[in-house]
Formats: C-alpha cells, sequence, structure tokens
DNA sequence: CAATTCGCTATCGCTC
DNA sequence: GAGCGATAGCGAA
C-alpha cells in the first residue's frame, strides 16, 4: 500500500496548512493485495461547536454570547482567530478512518440480499455486494467457486492447441460443453476457452474464427452462471452463497398452477420458479441523497468537474433516517449575519459552517460513509465527479476518498450509488411507469410532477446569495432528491427493485440502462439457465432472411399499425372495443420468436399475413415463454392483486408496483425485435408481428360492419363503435376469441366522440363528463398559453353538451369565443409569456446541421445573450417581424410581434376543434380570408 | 450506449 | 413566389 511521509498532512489541511503540533495517529500499514481496508486511523479534531440549540436543531460555531466573532470576518484569518476562540475544549473528536475501511466480509448465516456483483480486478475474482438489511451495511462476499472469465468456440481443444492459443499468456484452461443452437436445432460440442481476466476474452475471441458469447461482460456471465436474482435473499453457508427459500403457501403455489392451467410444464415451472421474484419483499435501505453547490464566478457557467477550479461552498444532505444536514464553507469576502443566522435557526435541519473546504469535505465523506446507498441527482456527471476531482485537488489522500470512478459512472466504495437523473431519463420510465407527466428531465421538472414540489426559486446566481438563501436552496434540492427515491411509500424505489429482479440486472444498472438492456440481459440469463447457445447477431440477421413489407413512413424499415381514417363529426354512444395488449398476445399466441421465425426444417408452421414469414409452431419459443408469462402474470395475477381490496394497502400498493414493472417490460417486448441495437435484432418477427395486428383489426373492423355496426375509428389495437347494441359486442368479443384466440374487451364508452376528421385527434366525452383529448394541437406543450386557456374553454364548454340537439347550441357559443379570441388578439391582449412557443433542444446545439429550426435560433440568440441553454432544455420564443421571424422571449418585446403568425396559430390549433362542429375557421378569423369574413 | 411505426404541423432550404 | 422533399418536434398506440 502506497502512502506519502512526506508532503501535507491530513492534520496541516484541517489547520490550514499551518504547521500544528496534533499529530496524525497512524496503525498497521496494511500491506499487501489481500487486504482491501488500510485500518491506519486518523484523528481529526472538530473545527466547530455541536451545540444543540432547544428552539431548532441548528449547531453552528458561534457563540451566542460571544457575536462579535462572527461579524468580524473581512479576512481568513480572522475568520480562523474566531473559529479558534469559538472552538469549546469540549468538542468531540470524529473518526475518519473509517473512510479508508471498504465494505466488510459476509458472515456465515446471515442473510443478505444481492446487491450487485463486480469483477475484483486485485483479488481476480468476483466480488458480490450483499445488504444487511438489520445493520444497514453492504458486505462483500468474494466468489469461492472458482468461476472464471471464458468465451465459447467450436475449435476443437486440439486445434486450440494446435492454434497456439494454449500458450498464451492469458490462457487458463479449457472445457468441452454441450449448449443447444436455437437457430440451427441441434446440440453443439464447444469448446469453453477460460481466461486469466476479463480483458484477455478479447485478445483471445479473435483467434478463432467463429467465438460465441464472448462479448457478455463478466460480472453478467457470472449472475447467468450462477443463476443468481439480484435483490433476493441469499445467506451464505460453507462459504457457499445459497439462496434463502422465500416461503409461499400451498394455496399460492395452486392459485398460479390454476391461473396457467392450460399453458406448457416448461411454462408452469417457470411460473412457480419466477413466485418470489413479484412477492418476496423488497428490502429496506438506508440511503443518503447529496446535492452540492459550488461557487461560479461567471454566470450561468456550470464548472468542469474534471478540473473542479471552484470550491464547494455548500453541501446538503438528506437521509431516509431523518438526517437533514447542510456543510456551509464560510467565505472570507462575505460575512455571516445574526439574521442570516436567526433565518437559518428557523429551519428544520442543522447547519454546520466550516472555514475549510478540506473538513468539509472530509466529513461529507464521512457523512457518505455512513449509508449503504447513495442517491444523486446527476451525481455522475457532476457531483459525485465534481467531489471527486475537488477531494483530489485538496490534497485529501486517495484512500479517503470513498468515490470510485467506473466508465461514466461514479459509485462508492463501501456501497452503491443511484443516479436519479439517470434512471428518470430513462424513455420506458417516463412513458409507462409515469405516464409522461415530465418531459424535461431536470430536477425542478421532475420533482413539480411527481411531488408537486419545486426547486427553491433563485433570481441571483449561486456566488451571489447570502448564506441562509444558499443553504435554504441547497437543501430543498437533497431533499427532493430523497423524495424522488422514496414518494409513495417508495414507489421509485421497490420499482427499481423489481425491474433488477426481472432483468437479473443490479439497480446500479438497472437504473443506468435503457429497457432495451434490461431485455437483453433476461433473455441471456434465461438462455443460459437452459444450456442454449447465446446467439451471435449477425448469424441472426444472415439467417431469418429479410423484411418483406415497406413502411408507409419514408425511413423506417418495415411496415406498422393500420389507422382507420375517421370522418369529422359528433357521434353519441361510441363504444371502444380494445384488444388487451395486442403485440405481446401476438408473440405469444402465434409463437413469434427469433428462432421459430422462418425457422429450418420445420414441420408445423403459420404463416403470417402481407408479409409471409413462417412461424414455426413445433415447439415453444423462447420468446413467448417469457413474455407470455409476464403477461399472463399480469393480466390473471397482478391486476387483479391490485384491486383486491380484501389486501391491505400496502401489499395491493405493492403489487400495483409489480404489475406496472410487467408493463414496462410487456411494452417494449415488441419494439426491440425491430431495433437494430438489440441483441437478439428480428426485422421478420417484428414485420410478422404488426402483420397479424393489421390483420386481426382490419377483420374484426370487417366483422362488426357486416353485423350491421358503423365503425368510426380505430388505431392499432382499437375500434370505436358506433352506438352498438349489447349483443352484437359480445357476437364480436366471441367471434375474435374463436377466429384468432385473441381477447379483445370493451375498453371505454363514450357519451359522444368529436372527431376532427384527422387520424389520432378525437376529443372523446365520459358520461359523468370527464374527457380524453387526444392528438390535438391544443394538447401539445409547444403550444402558446393564450391558445391553450382558449382551448381548455372549449373543451370545458364541450364536455357539457348531453345531447344532439345542444351540439347546435354549443357549436354557436365556440364560434363566439373563437372570435373573442381573435379580437383579444388583435387587441394585444396578451403579454409575451403567453404568446410563447416551448420547443425542446432534442440534440445538442452544434448537432443542428442540416437546417436551423426556429426553436434553435431562439437558443442561439439565448447563449449569445450569455444564457446557458443545451440537450434537453425547452426554448420559449416568440414570433416576431424581421428576417430572424423568432426570438427567445427573455429578449423580446411585444411591439416587434408578427400577429399575422398568431391569427395562424389560432386557426390551426382551434380549427381543429371548429372541424368536429363543421364550422370553418377562415369565416371566424377576418385576417387570413378577408372575402369569407365579408360574406357572413 | 440507443424499443417500434404512424400521423400532424411548421419550417427550412432548395429548385424552378 | 410556388412547390416540394427533408428536418424537427410532439403525440397515439
Amino acid at each position: 500500500m502506497k502512502r506519502r511521509h512526506r508532503g501535507p498532512t491530513l492534520l496541516d489541511f484541517l489547520n490550514g496548512g499551518k504547521g500544528s503540533k496534533k499529530e496524525i495517529e497512524k496503525k498497521g500499514n496494511g500491506n499487501g493485495k489481500e487486504k482491501k481496508a488500510n485500518t491506519a486511523q486518523v484523528k481529526v479534531i472538530e473545527r466547530r461547536v455541536n451545540r444543540s440549540i432547544e428552539t431548532s436543531t441548528l449547531s453552528y460555531f458561534v457563540k451566542a454570547e460571544k457575536p462579535k466573532h462572527v461579524q468580524a470576518t473581512p479576512k481568513l484569518s480572522s475568520t480562523r482567530r474566531a473559529l479558534r476562540v469559538a472552538l469549546p475544549a469540549s468538542a468531540g473528536a470524529r473518526d475518519y478512518s473509517v473512510l479508508m475501511k471498504g465494505a466488510p466480509e459476509a458472515s456465515e448465516g446471515s442473510e443478505y440480499y444481492l446487491f450487485q456483483v463486480l469483477y475484483d480486478g486485485h483479488r481476480g475474482k468476483a466480488v458480490l455486494l450483499l445488504y444487511d438489511e438489520k445493520k444497514h451495511e453492504i458486505v462483500e462476499w468474494v466468489d469461492t467457486y472458482g468461476h472464471k472469465p471464458y468465451f465459447l468456440t467450436d475449435v476443437t481443444p486440439e486445434e486450440a492447441r494446435r492454434m497456439g492459443i494454449t500458450r498464451e499468456e492469458t490462457f487458463a484452461g479449457m472445457d468441452v460443453v454441450y449448449r443447444y443452437d436455437l437457430l440451427n436445432k441441434e446440440l453443439k460440442r464447444l469448446t469453453k476457452i477460460y481466461t486469466t481476466d476479463p480483458l484477455a476474452v478479447r485478445k483471445l475471441r479473435d483467434k478463432v474464427p467463429t467465438a460465441w458469447e464472448a462479448k457478455i461482460k463478466y460480472h453478467d456471465n457470472y449472475v447467468y452462471d450462477l443463476g443468481l436474482i439480484p435483490m433476493l435473499k441469499y445467506t451464505v453457508k460453507s462459504k457457499r452463497l445459497v439462496p434463502m427459500p422465500h416461503r409461499i403457501t400451498g394455496e399460492e403455489v395452486s392459485k398460479v398452477l390454476k391461473a396457467f392451467e392450460e399453458e406448457s410444464e416448461e411454462f408452469k415451472n417457470m411460473a412457480i420458479s419466477w413466485i418470489p421474484v413479484f412477492e418476496a419483499p423488497p428490502p429496506h435501505i438506508k440511503a443518503v441523497a447529496i446535492d452540492i453547490e459550488v461557487f461560479t464566478p461567471s454566470v450561468g457557467r456550470i464548472p468542469d468537474p474534471e478540473k473542479a477550479p471552484y470550491p464547494i461552498t455548500s453541501v446538503a444532505i438528506a437521509g431516509s433516517d431523518g438526517l437533514k444536514k447542510v456543510l456551509v464553507l464560510l467565505r472570507n469576502d462575505k460575512r455571516l449575519t445574526e439574521e442570516e443566522i436567526e433565518n437559518l435557526k428557523k429551519q428544520d435541519f442543522e447547519v454546520e459552517f466550516y472555514d475549510s473546504e478540506k473538513a468539509l469535505l472530509l466529513e461529507l465523506l464521512r457523512i457518505i460513509r455512513q449509508y449503504p446507498v447513495l442517491i444523486t441527482y446527476n451525481g455522475d456527471n457532476f457531483d459525485l465527479n465534481y467531489i471527486f476531482h475537488r477531494a483530489k485537488l485538496l490534497g485529501i489522500p486517495d484512500d479517503m476518498i470513498i468515490f470510485k470512478k467506473s466508465n461514466d459512472m461514479f459509485t462508492t466504495k463501501h456501497g452503491i450509488h443511484i443516479d436519479l437523473y439517470q434512471f428518470y431519463d430513462i424513455n420506458a420510465i417516463k412513458t409507462y411507469a409515469f405516464g409522461n407527466k415530465y418531459k424535461e428531465v431536470n430536477l425542478d421538472a421532475v420533482a413539480s410532477a411527481l411531488l408537486g414540489e419545486h426547486k427553491v426559486q433563485i433570481t441571483k446566481s449561486i456566488s451571489e446569495l447570502n448564506y441562509d438563501e444558499l443553504v435554504i436552496y441547497n437543501f430543498r434540492d437533497a431533499k427532493l432528491t430523497l423524495n424522488l427515491l422514496t414518494f409513495n411509500s417508495w414507489l421509485p424505489w421497490k420499482l427499481m427493485v423489481l425491474i433488477s429482479r426481472i432483468s437479473k440486472m443490479s439497480i446500479e444498472d438497472v437504473t443506468r440502462k435503457q429497457v432495451s438492456a434490461w431485455i437483453k440481459n433476461l433473455f441471456f440469463w434465461e438462455h443460459r439457465r437452459r444450456r442454449y447457445l447465446i446467439p451471435n447477431k449477425e448469424d441472426i440477421e444472415r439467417m431469418k432472411g429479410s423484411i418483406k413489407s415497406s413502411a408507409i413512413i419514408k425511413g423506417k424499415r418495415y411496415q406498422g399499425a393500420f389507422v382507420f381514417e375517421p370522418v369529422a363529426g359528433i357521434f353519441f354512444n361510441v363504444v371502444v372495443l380494445d384488444f388487451a395488449s395486442l403485440y405481446p398476445t401476438i408473440i405469444k399466441k402465434y409463437n413469434i420468436s427469433y428462432e421459430t421465425v422462418n425457422e429450418p426444417n420445420c414441420k408445423k408452421y403459420i404463416e403470417a399475413p402481407e408479409v409471409g414469414h413462417k412461424i414455426c409452431q413445433d415447439r415453444e419459443g423462447i420468446t413467448p415463454l417469457i413474455v407470455g408469462l409476464l403477461r399472463d402474470y399480469r393480466v390473471k395475477i397482478y391486476k387483479k392483486k391490485a384491486k383486491d381490496k380484501s389486501l391491505d394497502d400496502r401489499l395491493r400498493e405493492w403489487y400495483n408496483t409489480v404489475q406496472s414493472a410487467m408493463k414496462v417490460y410487456i411494452n417494449a417486448s415488441y419494439g426491440v425485435l425491430g431495433a437494430d441495437s438489440f441483441e437478439l435484432y428480428c426485422p421478420p418477427a417484428a414485420e410478422s408481428i404488426t402483420a397479424f395486428g393489421r390483420y386481426a383489426i382490419k377483420a374484426t373492423m370487417n366483422y362488426a360492419e357486416k353485423n350491421g355496426i358503423v365503425v368510426l375509428y380505430g388505431d392499432t389495437d382499437s375500434m370505436f363503435l358506433w352506438s352498438p347494441p349489447k349483443e352484437i359486442l359480445d357476437k364480436i368479443i366471441a367471434w375474435v376469441k374463436e377466429k384468432f384466440g385473441l381477447e379483445i374487451e370493451i375498453d371505454k364508452v363514450y357519451k359522444f366522440v368529436a372527431f376532427t376528421g384527422l387520424k389520432k385527434n378525437y376529443i372523446g366525452v365520459y358520461p359523468d363528463g370527464s374527457i380524453d383529448v387526444k392528438g390535438l394541437l391544443g394538447k401539445k406543450r409547444n403550444t402558446p398559453l393564450f391558445v391553450k386557456q382558449t382551448f381548455i374553454q372549449l373543451i370545458d364548454m364541450i364536455k357539457e353538451i348531453n345531447t344532439p340537439e345542444e351540439v347546435v347550441e354549443t357549436r354557436r357559443k365556440v364560434k363566439e369565443v373563437v372570435k373573442q379570441l381573435y379580437t383579444n388578439l388583435r387587441r394585444q391582449y396578451y403579454d409575451l409569456d403567453e404568446l410563447a412557443f416551448h420547443m425542446q433542444l432534442t440534440k445538442p446545439l452544434e448537432a443542428y446541421t442540416k437546417n436551423m429550426p426556429q426553436h434553435v435560433k431562439a437558443a442561439l440568440m439565448l447563449k449569445r445573450f450569455g444564457v446557458e441553454v443545451g440537450q434537453g432544455d425547452v426554448i420559449s420564443f416568440v414570433k416576431v417581424k424581421g428576417s430572424e421571424g423568432v426570438k427567445p422571449v427573455q429578449l423580446a418585446k411585444l411591439p416587434e410581434l408578427d400577429l399575422d403568425k398568431y391569427f395562424d396559430v389560432i386557426e390551426t390549433t382551434l380549427g381543429q376543434i371548429l372541424k368536429a362542429f363543421s364550422i370553418d375557421s377562415a369565416y371566424l378569423s377576418g385576417t387570413s380570408k378577408l372575402e369569407a369574413f365579408l360574406s357572413h
């Protein structure tokens, strides 16, 4: 273990560099690689008074009877003097030696949740991070199975020897193994070549003509080979890792078996083995959220964390155990006033002031070390990165900096780090788990959408804030961050736990990777469990043939769903029939999988309509098995449990989370088959799925029409039927079941639907007056507020309609409201904010090379003005006269607006509603079509 | 490292 | 200036 004996000591930096007589105690220099934990102990004398004040939890260094020390802070040196004076003899020492201790070893017989598998380069072994739920700490278990990195090849051991592979330095042995090859339907005799370390796989795999399973990360391989399920309980018995059996009643088992009684034996066995995944309770954890503020001289510029040039001025800490604390750095150019102290006393968190940034950081590290789970918002990119480099810069020894960097992420040496920014940025989480409630993924947007709480609004830059403002601002961020993990009885955490168990991926990976990575991991795990060879992507593409359909939209690879062209108008009593999760059901029903599509030597197959791919029915495919299991579990068991009033609220909530985790998975299962980045990419499978879907919906629509029902609309898996008698609905449902084996059900019953005549564009009103607005411009977030307000006003009028007669009356009122809006606009009734368009920069500014869209123009103007803008930001701009045509709302003035553009916005946005009432918007405007106006 | 296609609207940037 | 394909964003399913 390398230790510097010269150079600055801990005490030096804590005491501000001046020679001090206090000593750093060092004990037992842990030499040798086996011992990770350095046992050196360092004692540090505290530099602030920990006083408890009756009325608040604020503790600060100033003695109440000596306020002058606080106020006299013109220079750093006098601050120090003040601190020294204020430091009481009783100040206890804090033990910082803990920073150098890694995770302890797992002990025999204890129960743990499996959190993570890592490869430890020093030990050359797999290391498992296990969570002790009683002690709330993470312990390590080092592999005792002698598991090694490897890959597979069809080169025989003899040939491998001849080729010189066995003489390679990184060669570590070989075995003959058998794997079933799903693509070629044969049992393959393969050579398993072990290597000394995971990186060596890359080198050796290139020495053989064909290698399989050679690009799988080592820690994933370990999980597959041992059949591990993260976030379930394990124990250590005779140095081996053993899963803790999950106890379930016979009743539960028979319930599951009954739900799946028509399924294959393989399906049933799998279903039983999956019970713990959904039923085992999630681990209770001790977590801490942190957020830092950095002094920045220039406004709006985010300092480079790799350089960490400026001091960390404040750190807020919020623990799931109730810890609420802010560590603040005193600045020599800013004095702390009585008023600020009084204000801080009123807060419900503790504040500690430091005159040394190093001491502050050390204390921060010490606190984080007490929590096995660290939570941040954008910690990978900023906070942890900044702390890491800042700590180095300030001379804190490497082995006291408890973070480690791997690839683009940061984590702690003693536990795990969840970066909630990464988690909330996952598309599948946005859409399926949180219903697109937030669009921008910054803390304020996500917190206000999910928690209903905002960041503290500040108008000044961080560096200009007073101490109390800074601290209050900072703490809110840490609190919001913690809440984004724990709100709704820890819903996000539970969701992570479930996705981790389903995907067999650690929480750290699950929260940083997109849905295709989750699905890939589950599929690979299930392949390995069955000793199936994990195929190479090129082989699937080569063997499964090409795409037969052509997409309707240019640039797309294959044809997707069918959309019915609706007629504009208002229709009363509309019933919507819906195929319940159509694509996953098709996958299951028609046995669509990468191996079953155009399978060689197939005896019995079904041909996909239009595209003609032959889907083999000889044996159950792996995709139908996995997707079918999740779908059936969700539909037959967990959707029901989530609504079961006989269960207590907590359990019901859990089951609701279970079913929504499944939903995320199921909904993406079709999409990944058509994504060329997916390891099991199989476009013929994807286009077969949509082809079956089009066939089913069109045939059902025809059947409805044959039975005298008017089909008003339909999209992908839904049909809007005009006032259908119940017996005919039942007839259709039964026919679909009989003809296709698919489930179709009544999804919604509308009092009436207003169709605008456009696809994906309608207003549905329920009997109770609640509404669905789909696709209308007035609903889109880029639409300016002034039209949106009127849009909402119109919707509110529309939902009051009860009879066809009332439509005529409402029609008249709608016209009036729209006319009024034109008048208001002409009279400049609206302010700039109400007139602003809002558009997101979906790419970095430099990436707009093909053209220059308006929001990008506006963004560039903001940038020139000194405002930091970039990818993911929503730009608010108005349309102005002149060559540029736009201006960011911050820089524009009312008189320069191009009103004509705004009249156009009214016309297109509200025109959609008017069309449903068959009103031509043109004659209402009076500007765009003058003749039309005059003729009325 | 990244799930899909279909549909609507506005604008850009080029050609005639 | 009209026409038109490409680009971009947002939404439905």
